[in-house]
RNA sequence: UCCAGCGUAGCUCAGUGGUAGAGCGGUCGGCUGUUAACCGAUUGGUCGUAGGUUCGAAUCCUACCGCUGGAGCCA
């Protein structure tokens, strides 16, 4: 009886511009309504937010079934796409043949209206079906993919740099542990100590020192005790590394990559933009197309500790050349001051990393930190030290041992360049692209300290 | 890890020492080309967990767990 056919996704019969029939459906029921004659079903497959509405006629041999189908159950529909004749949609679809392909009962949790971001992640296995999650994760997939888009664009060659490293003191933080037994690391697995990486900048750097511009995009660890909205355990990281690149020109990429992202998905996610727009953060897109238009402010650290000394704003946290930029500080420079992303650079040698280039002045190093407003430093990078002495120097400056890293050294024995680099967080520029304001939001299963479900 | 707040029905919440509540959802019935439909009825609870105070604890105290906001660390 059926003849094969083959399905057609939700967002493309939205989008038909004639009728269509006969057209095959499948997906989930997100509500029903019962009309004298008939039944609205509210289907959708997750191809977009959109819902398809089916006309489910009394004349179906199951309309009793039909009529017990709940929010959260899987169909199959084969029917017609007809104009609608109520108001509120371009399209519906007549059926013919409803297929029950799994039901849902009352426990189902997910119900038409009004969930907090909060419950919808104690039942993150079932969020994506929601219209925030649906967009949220459609959007990661396409940022995802803009973010290849853009280096590939450029000539920057990708890179998989080691999930599992020895490197032990990249300077970011606390390390998981990698092993198959207890205590003697030399009868190991590796024969070594080994750790999930909490950056692969020093590989690429390898990799940068050999392809000139290179990129890696993967999953990132760190086992720091961190409970804030900003902070995972898990996350993924987007660092790009480029040979004979100064601090502009790293400060040049950092600007234009975001910029390009958010471009991109205003112009891809149109429909996922405006629920967020809506329901997330009102002001959220006239922020982004603010930050798309504006050049960036560049700052030096001495500068916006001046700026910020000068402010006549009362902190909490004490303003002084050497001492770190509280989150206060980098909040009034980004939302208060400029009221657009600022980035920082010039910092002083001793709150920054032993790979950092020292600058001329013998005090600050080559680094910058990129602020956006309502999430903070999105981007952390610098000019790395290519002088082989110079970086010796800053390694036993780290309490760091120089033999520890003769692979490292090795790039600055043999041809070595000025190179630049930087890591962006994946998640926290999807929050700043989003709206969402927790980081455990936009990933679909977070990991985080005492929480690894799922 | 530190500071503050919160934890009551499937969900959102009210209840501040004396019989456990509402709205939404679910279920049943009615109405209806509906749109977070509407109308009526009905269903629904180890008040986060474990101790303690009290004649009596959702309510007061202690510890723990979880969540939220802020801080530190950072992306």
């Amino acid at each position: 009886m059926d003849e094969p056919l083959s399905p057609t996704p939700i967002k493309g019969a939205l989008q038909s511009t004639i009728p269509i029939e006969p057209i095959q459906l499948q997906g989930w029921v997100r509500t029903r309504r019962d009309s004298k004659d008939f039944s609205f079903i509210e289907l959708n497959d997750g191809s977009c937010l959109r819902n398809l509405q089916i006309i489910a006629k009394n004349t179906l041999p199951n309309y009793a079934a039909l009529q017990r189908l709940t929010t959260g159950a899987s169909i199959s529909v084969r029917g017609a796409l007809v104009a609608s004749q109520g108001k509120g949609q371009k399209w519906e679809v007549v059926a013919d043949k409803i297929d029950i392909v799994g039901g849902a009962d009352d426990t189902y949790p997910l119900q038409k209206k009004g969930h907090t971001p909060e419950f919808l992640r104690e039942i993150a296995h079932l969020r994506p079906r929601s219209n925030l999650f649906g967009c949220v994760f459609r959007v990661r997939s396409r940022l995802a993919f803009a973010i290849h888009q853009f280096f590939q664009e450029r000539g920057f060659v990708y890179v998989h740099t080691p999930i599992v490293t020895g490197s032990d003191c990249e300077g970011a933080g606390e390390l998981f542990r990698v092993t198959t037994i207890d205590c003697d690391y030399t009868k190991d697995f590796f024969a070594r100590q080994t750790y999930l990486t909490v950056s692969g900048q020093l590989e690429a750097e390898a990799f940068a020192l050999a392809l000139s511009r290179v990129y890696t995009f993967g999953p990132t660890f760190r086992a720091e005790n961190s409970n804030t909205s900003r902070h995972a355990s898990e996350f993924w990281m987007i660092e790009p590394e480029m040979a004979f690149c100064d601090l502009n020109g790293n400060m040049d990429l950092a600007e234009e990559i975001v910029k390009y992202l958010i471009t991109d998905v205003r112009k891809c996610c149109p429909e996922e933009m405006e629920l967020f727009a809506k329901f997330v953060d009102k002001e959220l897109l006239a922020r982004l197309d603010f930050v798309v238009e504006r050049a960036f402010q560049r700052i030096s650290y001495s500068d916006a500790v001046d700026l910020l000394r000068k402010s006549g704003e009362k902190f909490e946290f004490p303003i002084d050349y050497g001492l770190n930029l509280q989150s206060e500080h980098e909040r009034w420079l980004t939302e208060k001051h400029f009221k657009c992303p600022v980035t920082v650079f010039d910092y002083p040698k001793e709150i920054k990393p032993f790979y950092m280039r020292l600058n001329d002045d013998g005090k600050t190093v080559a680094a910058i930190d990129l602020l956006v407003p309502g999430i903070g430093e999105i981007v952390g990078g610098s000019q790395r030290e290519e002088r082989l002495d110079m970086l010796e120097e800053n390694m036993r400056g780290h309490k760091m041992d120089p033999a520890d890293y003769k692979w490292y050294l090795d790039l600055r024995r043999y041809g070595t360049v000025p190179h630049s680099g930087f890591g962006l967080g994946f998640e926290r520029m999807l929050m700043f692209i989003t709206g969402v304001s927790n980081i455990r939001d936009v990933i679909p299963f977070a990991r985080t300290p005492g929480s690894a479900e799922f």
